[in-house]
DNA sequence: TTGTACGCGTTATCAT
DNA sequence: ATGATAACGCGTACAA
């Protein structure tokens, strides 16, 4: 690859006449327009390129944000796609390069964490699901001076800025919009207590009663369409009258979709749906299902620009992203 | 962030000692245990870590491998994301950077070559949706001498290795499939013609009658669950018999079998469906549906593979992975 | 209008 | 066993 050196050899000029030309930064002198031209020419000739790394090496600053992404559980769901769209939208018009890496296990963010500091990059996203373990990495990544962006429901450590998520909030607007449309024998399928205090929260404000009977609870960390089989099945063999259904993602509200009908019930006639996620599938399900999107497009840009702002030694303060209900015909 | 000279002061020594013993590289010296033991400690204390520009610009590598993924029109496929993941393991595994950027119109995609040569970069995977307008710009950054690796269904240009796919293959494969399951009236929604032409191999080789009525011509790139429900309420107006249904997607087969469900056929039992992209939802279809995978894990693993063998300098030539079939309920 | 000198952080080579 | 020097490519302050 061509370099300044290579262009100034060719011209008998200096570097630095170069460098000012092609930078654009003149600073208080004037150049020849014949020089220009002749520089411009053979820049292009040589197909000449800045060296990321030098500039790097002398800004102090690599232009490259990380993200690191714990990508367990959320197979078709179509978060990630979407998290990776709004963050590298944001990187794109900033100029930024966006470094990717995917994790699974802690080991292999605890992996991660240790390539992630100053001297290969200016900020760093993680977002995913959370574990416990991996807050004392975030603070020591925090504590080393790397601008540091969280992605998770509610911030991890107090001096960490995060991009969060009110799932009580989430589950609120999914209750209240199954119950604005006339159902009120509602069920919900419990994974998360947030979004089960907004269930109960939905129904105590429309002066609905609580039936536990009506509340299916879910393997821990089990979103599968397998939850949602299993709530209906459990309602129908208890007896249990149900005319809406709260699932916690929309592979459950599929699932329990599925199962409604190859019980004989219709939906939403005979129960409303809703599901959470938004995932690209709802369009495409047997009956359209409603959804609430957890906006992971406007999450994975505001956390850009925040650990941007972070970068530019803004200061910058936690933020959180509102749910959006997509009502489809499930629930009409 | 602590540097070498700042360690080296600490510890008054020189920094090509420290250099000697962070980096493990001692050539034909000896250095004392003592002084190892003091650069190690004060190292670790100051927090050290490599200034990844400073290498880069010493070796002429920047350990940084850009992936441009043109990501129109696949949303809910899992494609992105096993892509990804398989492109972003095999990074890992070989400590390379993984620079990720989308993009969609052309005008994107020019402007990210702009960026890609070796100043910024050591080699570049491109994949997605093909378009010939990005040909001229492909043979530009292989001209330009960065390593580069396509991941088309075909190689674009001769120069460049590719890993492919054959499409005929994938559905010579699902077509087989069905009529291995007892299907013999097969009906198939074209869009491509290598697609259209492995669906024909497969009924002549079975010595089935072709049909063009069983063929419904979908609109230009269109994928979606539409082009499904389209075909069968087509067949159906039409009076056309089929048993069984070779899609051109996930999204297709589903469309269909909704649609399907709908008129009151069942899936397998009147209709055996099957799609293709083996996408997560599959999984929890109405019925199972059937699919043949792309294994766009393997591909973007592939495609790793080969750009960092360019970069070592090993010969490399285009390769493709195999379809795979992944049955389930739905061509039972 | 153009050139010189220096430094960013690291490592390889050669010297002490 | 340790140090000095040069070099990677670029930008900038300053000199000519």
């Amino acid at each position: 690859l061509a370099s300044l050196r290579d262009i100034a050899e060719k011209l008998n000029v200096s570097v630095s006449l170069v460098s000012k030309v092609l930078s654009g930064r003149l600073g208080t002198t004037g150049v020849s327009d014949e020089a220009v031209a002749n520089i411009r020419r053979v820049a292009e000739q040589l197909g000449y390129r800045k060296n990321a790394s030098a500039v790097a090496l002398l800004s102090g600053r690599h232009n490259i944000i990380g993200v690191f992404i714990h990508r367990l559980g959320m197979a078709g769901s179509g978060i990630i796609e979407e998290l990776l769209e709004g963050v590298s939208a944001v990187a794109l018009q900033h100029h930024q390069r966006l470094q990717l890496n995917f994790f699974i296990t802690n080991e292999e963010f605890f992996a991660l964490c240790h390539g992630a500091n100053r001297g290969t990059m200016d900020g760093l996203v993680v977002g995913g699901v959370y574990h416990a373990e991996l807050e004392e990495h975030l603070r020591a990544i925090h504590g080393a001076g790397l601008p540091l962006v969280t992605l998770y429901d509610t911030p991890v450590a107090q001096p960490i800025p995060n991009v969060g998520f009110d799932q009580t909030a989430a589950s609120r607007l999914a209750t209240e919009h199954l119950i604005s449309r006339g159902a009120r024998k509602l069920a919900h399928i419990r994974n998360m207590d947030g979004r089960y205090e907004g269930y109960r929260q939905a129904l105590a404000a429309a002066g609905l009663r609580y039936d536990a009977a009506r509340v299916f609870q879910a393997r821990e960390h089990d979103y599968s369409h397998v939850m949602g089989e299993e709530a209906v099945r459990k309602f129908l063999k208890n007896g249990v009258a149900f005319d809406g259904l709260v699932a916690q993602s929309d592979q459950e509200a599929v699932g329990a979709m599925n199962e409604l009908f190859r019980r004989g019930f219709r939906v939403p006639e005979d129960v409303r749906l809703i599901g959470i996620d938004n995932a690209p599938y709802c369009e495409f399900a047997r009956v359209p299902l409603s959804s609430v999107s957890q906006d992971f497009l406007a999450r994975g840009a505001a956390s850009m620009r925040l650990v941007l702002d972070l970068v530019e030694g803004r200061d910058v303060r936690s933020t959180h992203v509102q749910p959006i209900l997509f009502p489809r015909d499930s629930s009409r």
